[in-house]
DNA sequence: TGTTAGCACTCTATGCTGTTGAGTGCTAAC
DNA sequence: GTTAGCACTCAACAGCATAGAGTGCTAACA
């Protein structure tokens, strides 16, 4: 069967009307709501063909109609309308984009938020896969008696860096010398291209003398570390809460992810508490948004120097013992790992 | 009062028995499960008491107890049994810890995962604010005419960079100049002191010569370029579905977020998408979990080659033609901004 | 021949009711 | 001081009636 004009007509405000609405949608609803000229006795004739199609679905019996996938395909490949964006809205995208080019991987970070924000739904944002990029700089700088840093630049400004371990001892020109004939060797190749070559011949050694201080760059010196202050705050397991009875129940368990989305106000929490294993429990907690739960935290230290959290955040019920073990344990492994290493 | 031996065995059976099945507790089961030695009436009397010392409540009338704040913090200072860890758990978290030990940053992440996966509750963990680190290190790096790239060493491992923009031209040996005098200027300061610092003197200039290279770093070079073939997926608004009807229901809002949490798979899912604009709907995406979904993605490039993508999930009820528009407007700027950039 | 009004029918959602069972507090006996 | 017994309370659940939205079918109409 041929889907007529009217079936058209009647599918696009079955569309229209569910994607507002999210509830099934009835004859009358539609005779009333969309001036189509017909009656709903008419309109059901319509739909029952149109159901026949495929295009639209009964949850049951005595419900409206749904669309099925067949009518959003149909809706998005023929009957959508244009949707013009308004200069506002593109003055807000626009600027945003703008306002955090420094690096692409930060841009794409900050799109997938912005995306997230303007649709009301999930965004995300992919960085490009590499294997096509080219190649511009290597860079090999020492760190440690033991430990280098490769970074590799490429044509788009992309930044990688890995610390490597070295066995031999090394004086920073070699690394110099090494950075130039890599450099020299593999740019202008792709990153892939890269993978499949013959590595390592010798080449001749380069000496440069240096010149003078570009004063120009001090400016930035103090603001980036500044920014350097700034903590990282890593979260993990947000879905294990769903297996908690506590939180069978949609508003609370939006209420403690949303809590937990803030993640610069879970830092400041953080930061405000105690050094060692500290549990606080319920009403104690400063934060109303937490008086429900609990939290057991414990610092962690690098060189003998108390500095980092860890812990966890769960219902006022919870294993206290086994969690309190396991927190300190690990926290105790990380403080041995980072203690006095490569003292020089 | 004071609350006597048999009240404490009676909170610690409470306590212990709620911690395990999140039901309040009545006196039938503390007597038969736990042997107190007493009957449910006398735990009935001593209940009454507890309760009106604020260590226990009843949700209503009818109902067992079940503990308050105040019961878990005297469990927690007095009553707690040290939980031991067997030496298996003690192993696995000290090997995964072990595992990750190359920079500070990655150790924490999985520290935080691995906590999560141990307790089933939310885990958290939080690098060192770093105002307290000493400074090992300054270089600054060439990238291209008008960027350079500024990285900072701290004694802890801790590496920072950032892509500064330069106006006036620069060669590569006037970075090196500058970051030896950097260097020389504040190693060994802690970052907060540096950023109260009277800064810039002139200092003489170092010139060193190179010598010879090592070949030892060239089989991690490798591997490091295959690492750096990896895309970066960013994922914003996990939280908003909650405010959608058809996610109103616990085990569809967990099934969409865990199918969203691996993020790898996503990943993969993207990559195999076309150039453009692509919507795909319900049924439509080949894999299983994302059958209740549509998927509306869209490419960006770099230089003129296809390279990332942006888009949005959610359910197939969505607005697709705003949401078209929307990603279709950023992609484009996107694009834009990164088109033929610096070219020299 | 297409359109429409009318009507019987279906099915969900809602609210009310009674029942069950877990748990309590009180009292009196041990 | 402890315990058995009993009346009482309340949440949870199942059963039932009702309301309302929406349908499909039929017969009448233009």
């Amino acid at each position: 069967m041929d889907i007529s004009e009217r079936k058209l007509k009647i599918l696009q405000a079955i569309i229209d009307d569910f994607i507002h609405s999210a509830e099934p949608v009835g004859s009358r609803t539609l005779s009333k709501k969309y001036n189509l000229g017909i009656s709903p006795a008419t309109i059901r004739n319509e739909m029952a063909d149109l159901e026949e199609m495929g295009y639209i679905k009964q949850p049951h019996t005595s419900a409206g109609r749904v669309p099925a996938d067949k009518a959003y395909r149909l809706y998005v490949d023929k009957l959508m309308d244009k949707y013009v964006l308004s200069e506002q809205q593109k003055a807000i995208i626009g600027k945003k984009i703008m306002d955090n080019l420094v690096e692409l991987d930060s841009t794409i970070e900050h799109a997938s938020k912005l995306l997230s924000n303007l649709t009301n739904l999930t965004a995300f944002a992919m960085t490009p896969k590499n294997d096509e990029n080219i190649l511009k700089y290597i860079k090999l700088v020492p760190i440690d008696k033991h430990s280098v840093l490769l970074m590799i630049v490429t044509e788009t400004g992309n930044v990688h860096n890995t610390i490597l371990k070295i066995e031999n001892t090394y004086t920073e020109e070699n690394l110099n010398v090494l950075s130039k004939i890599l450099t020299y060797n593999y740019k202008g190749k792709t990153l892939s291209s890269i993978t499949k070559m013959e590595i390592i011949k010798d080449f001749e050694e380069d000496i440069e003398t240096m010149s003078r201080i570009m004063k120009n760059v001090m400016p930035n010196f103090l603001s980036t570390l500044e920014n350097m202050l700034n903590v990282h705050l890593y979260m993990d397991g947000l879905t294990n809460i769903f297996s908690l009875p506590e939180y069978y129940n949609i508003e609370k368990a939006k209420e403690f992810l949303e809590m937990l989305n803030q993640k610069e106000h879970i830092a400041e929490v953080l930061m405000n508490r105690d050094s060692g294993v500290v549990i606080t429990i319920g009403q104690e907690n400063p934060d109303t948004e937490m008086k429900d739960c609990s939290l057991i935290t414990a610092t962690y230290s690098i060189n003998g120097k108390t500095v980092g959290k860890l812990g966890v955040i769960g219902p006022t019920r919870m294993k206290y013992s086994k969690i309190t073990s396991i927190i300190e344990y690990m926290t105790d492994n990380i403080s041995n790992a980072f203690k006095l290493k490569d003292e020089d």
